[in-house]
DNA sequence: ATTAATTACATGAAAAGTCATTAATTGAAA
DNA sequence: TTTCAATTAATGACTTTTCATGTAATTAAT
């Protein structure tokens, strides 16, 4: 077997690949890029985030967002308002034409992953999922540790 | 619960994006960047493979690539040979220096993975990897459908 | 055999991402 | 308060990626 078939890292990188480009090519047609997608797909839930939230949310960094939005803000998508209460802070909010293109998205992308997951037993899928989100929650902990550190 | 933290293509980027960028932290003084890192790593275990089956093995385009390959080349990391028999395709193989450079990096880590892994069982480690091998089969299997469908 | 279609890699212009820095605001310390 | 450090987002120069296309070699079809 080689280094990478069984290097944790990799795995993920191309579980994530695989899956991410098989839905991606639904997106076309609604005339979204990826980076739109993913934007718009966390503010749904997440409206009013500040940029930097935003960033860390869909796995960006500060200036790539600050320019994708900059594009999407152009295209009518999103919206920048004033911070509340910290006016170095801005609050990202979806637009009714932001919303209208999402819509029917992510009802598409819940049924792109059932379609993936029908193969496995739902109790499979909830421990992958389970251990994803405890990876996640004890490396952003980590995290916090070193950053904590370095002051 | 938001969308993205019950969605499979979320997690599983997330969780990637979380335990590459810990790693790449340790290439920056091996002078490596993340592109470089991931061609040797995977040219260690298969050297000679043409160029479009090491951008398929690195997640990448094949323009993108042969320009990495380029600067890889520049800086005397990897070498291009002509393919054996068909003269389209490239064989592209890792220099002294190149393999120099990784030598190190692969025990690092897999040094990273077992401290993130060591939080977790054995077999529950082992169910995860499984399931991601068998997650990116399926869908390889069913490109390969559908590139010949398309036909 | 010749032509046509396909495959592999390279290339060039345009788009996007990154690093380092800046400006503005806030919070803390003296 | 005044000053100093820290935080938030924007900017500019630079690098990398991407899309569309080009060129050469191979394979298939007539």
């Amino acid at each position: 077997m080689r280094f990478v078939d069984d290097y944790l890292s990799y795995l993920l990188a191309r579980a994530s690949h695989q899956v991410a480009r098989e839905f991606h090519a639904q997106l076309k047609p609604h005339g979204l890029s990826v980076a739109e997608w993913r934007v718009l797909a966390t503010l749904v839930d997440g409206d009013g985030l500040s940029l930097g939230e935003l960033a860390d949310a869909v796995l960006f960094k500060q200036p790539s967002l600050t320019k994708a939005i900059d594009r999407m803000e152009r295209d009518g998508l999103v919206k920048r308002l004033p911070g509340a209460g910290d006016r170095r802070r801005i609050r990202i909010v979806v637009t009714s034409r932001g919303a209208a293109a999402v819509r029917g998205l992510l009802s598409r992308a819940k049924l792109h992953e059932a379609r993936i997951l029908a193969a496995y037993r739902p109790e499979e899928v909830e421990n992958v999922k389970r251990f994803l989100r405890d990876l996640l929650m004890r490396s952003a902990k980590q995290e916090e540790g070193t950053a904590r550190r370095q002051l």
